[in-house]
DNA sequence: TGTTAGCACTCAACTATAAAGAGTGCTAAC
DNA sequence: GTTAGCACTCTTTATAGTTGAGTGCTAACA
């Protein structure tokens, strides 16, 4: 048995769409005369009367029009949106093509994002979890220190300089990078257990330290990883949502795009909880943020195969276009999870 | 001759403190009793009403205070201020020490710096400009692409992904990479001429067409440093400041932090202004960016040698404690310059 | 029984007006 | 040259009145 009729469904939506774009509380004047359903204010102000009750709007004062609450977003975003037809985007296709480097990539795509949406947007860097060595290697820079650069199946780049206490000689850092690269290209992170390690230094001999610095190294790459990069893109969007700009949110949202740790929780919320889809929408304090409390967050999971993701999200205010959003999510999505696919083949 | 006696300088000063501390026009009342002159409110209206007409204060509107104008504070920052005795901060030398990727140790100064003065921070890594290659280095990561590792003088690290035909043997891989090392090492951007670069194709023989992506690469890696990094932080402390908060200004002051493009040019006039102490102060319109008019900006030159210098800033509004800043200022940059000193040696 | 017209009521938002307070400029006296 | 005093200005705050959008309820209607 259903909680809304027919004709409560269409005003609630009628009331949210309506509320979406204009963002001030709406009449039931307004809905009996821009609606179809040929209703006279009164019978409308008795449905809304009802709708109220069951949670799904509500008033901000009395003598005022409603607006949906957090129940009523969630029904609309369950229930009433419309899916767009995904439209074609050539554009953001051409600029993967064009940027190489990851990170640029993904700069690139914060910034289309936030400019289509008006909102802030945010995206990560596939996480490192279950990335696995593609190539490694030491040179020695100068007298005193050693660069290890490590590339991953991802084609991300890290390096890290190690100190030593004497310069090595050629032949030797030849040996150590046959060595590495035999010993640990295509092991993950978990892979590389204390077996290999063991292992590895053994065969390393009177240069098992650095073998440890390189370890060391590998470690810290990966754990930089771990409270991972993300890239966020404008983030002053909020400002032109009133419900959001007073400076008091403003400066704590802001401030939560600023020290990205927070948004960490986002993305492992994100990544922890599978959908089909792989769209997710929290309404405000569905949100694993409590500082965006009051607003709507919308992320997506791309994926780069063998559990290798990242996270695309959208944070705007709650009455943000959800159709829209979610559209440009899919769409990127997909792009991304393609892009990345052509690339490992 | 001097253009303001004692008397005025002193009623001027304490005009400035006045103002710094409460942000609220300041009244005659206000300086007669709070200053050591011993003069009655008329005296003191007759000598603000001077400085007006010199151009040293301005009333926001006929019956209030007066508040400092552009004028004022310069006069104050160039004669007024005191010279705090630089403090030992133990704290900030240790962080140093202690972080060896120059990102993370640029990015940590920015964050001290903005909660140490609460205003914004800025910083950016050493300009290449003149910076040298210190070891290059390329890699067969797979069968189609090479990783072109670039470490300059300051051990700032770049690395680039070269797509190839078909892969490199091992020992012609050896012999490029020696090629390009003994060409190339130890010269700046400038000194790769045409010449060079013909010497070095020359030498490459058939796998020139590789030496050209190198230096591609290259070009690339300096390109990219020309629209420098630019590390921000505490740019929501602007926020607390009610003459900037209001949502027009303070969105436009957000962006130029996120579009950090605009701050290059910051970085660019204050590069290019030699001051002995290194040390700039920008007041309103003086500001190379034009959105900031409306604050003050105060930078620093930090210097790794040989014309390769970074820069440091803080922005906020005009009536930023300068004394402090300023201090602030001079003991990070003594410390960049000492610290990256003894990393050369 | 569901729908509607009509009306009294509520409350935010706006406007006008008054009063208070801070500060100035000027004049005249010290 | 300095100061007391006073009229004047202009912002800020408070108060009250007005408007208008919107509701809830009742009674009439189909």
């Amino acid at each position: 048995m259903r909680e809304l009729d027919e004709r409560k469904t269409k005003i609630l939506n009628a009331i949210i769409r309506n509320y979406l774009d204009t963002g001030e509380p709406v009449g039931s004047r307004t809905i009996s005369k821009y609606s179809d359903l040929n209703l006279s204010s009164a019978t409308i102000r008795n449905e809304m009367s009802d709708l109220e009750e069951l949670g799904y709007i509500l008033q901000p004062h009395t003598s005022a029009g409603r607006i949906p609450s957090d129940k009523g977003y969630r029904f609309y975003v369950d229930n009433l949106m419309k899916e767009k037809d995904q439209e074609v985007t050539e554009m953001k296709e051409f600029m993967i093509e064009h940027t190489e480097r990851m990170e640029q990539v993904l700069k690139q795509m914060a910034k289309v994002l936030a400019a289509n949406t008006n909102y802030t947007a945010m995206i990560t860097a596939p996480s490192y979890q279950r990335n696995k060595v593609k190539f490694l290697q030491l040179s020695q820079v100068d007298e005193e220190q050693l660069l290890a650069v490590i590339v991953t199946e991802g084609n991300l780049v890290k390096n890290k300089m190690i100190s030593t206490r004497e310069a090595l000689d050629n032949e030797t850092l030849l040996k150590l990078n046959i060595l590495l690269n035999t010993s640990l290209n295509g092991l993950s992170a978990e892979q590389i257990n204390l077996g290999t390690i063991a292992r590895l230094k053994e065969q390393a001999g009177i240069h098992s330290n650095i073998v440890s610095d390189v370890l060391d190294a590998l470690a810290g790459a990966f754990q930089e990883d771990e409270d991972l990069e993300v890239y966020t893109s404008g983030t002053t969007n909020i400002l032109k949502y009133p419900e959001l700009s007073d400076s008091q949110k403003a400066s704590e949202l802001l401030n939560a795009f600023e020290e990205k740790k927070q948004l960490v929780t986002l993305v492992n919320e994100t990544l922890a909880s599978q959908e089909q889809t792989g769209i997710q929408v929290y309404i405000g304090d569905e949100s694993p943020i409590q500082n965006m409390k009051d607003c709507s967050v919308v992320t997506a999971t791309y994926q780069l195969g063998e559990g290798m993701k990242g996270t695309i999200g959208i944070i705007g205010p709650k009455r943000m276009d959800y159709e829209n959003v979610v559209d440009n999510l899919k769409t990127l999505k997909n792009q991304l999870d393609t892009v990345f696919q052509k690339k490992r083949e």
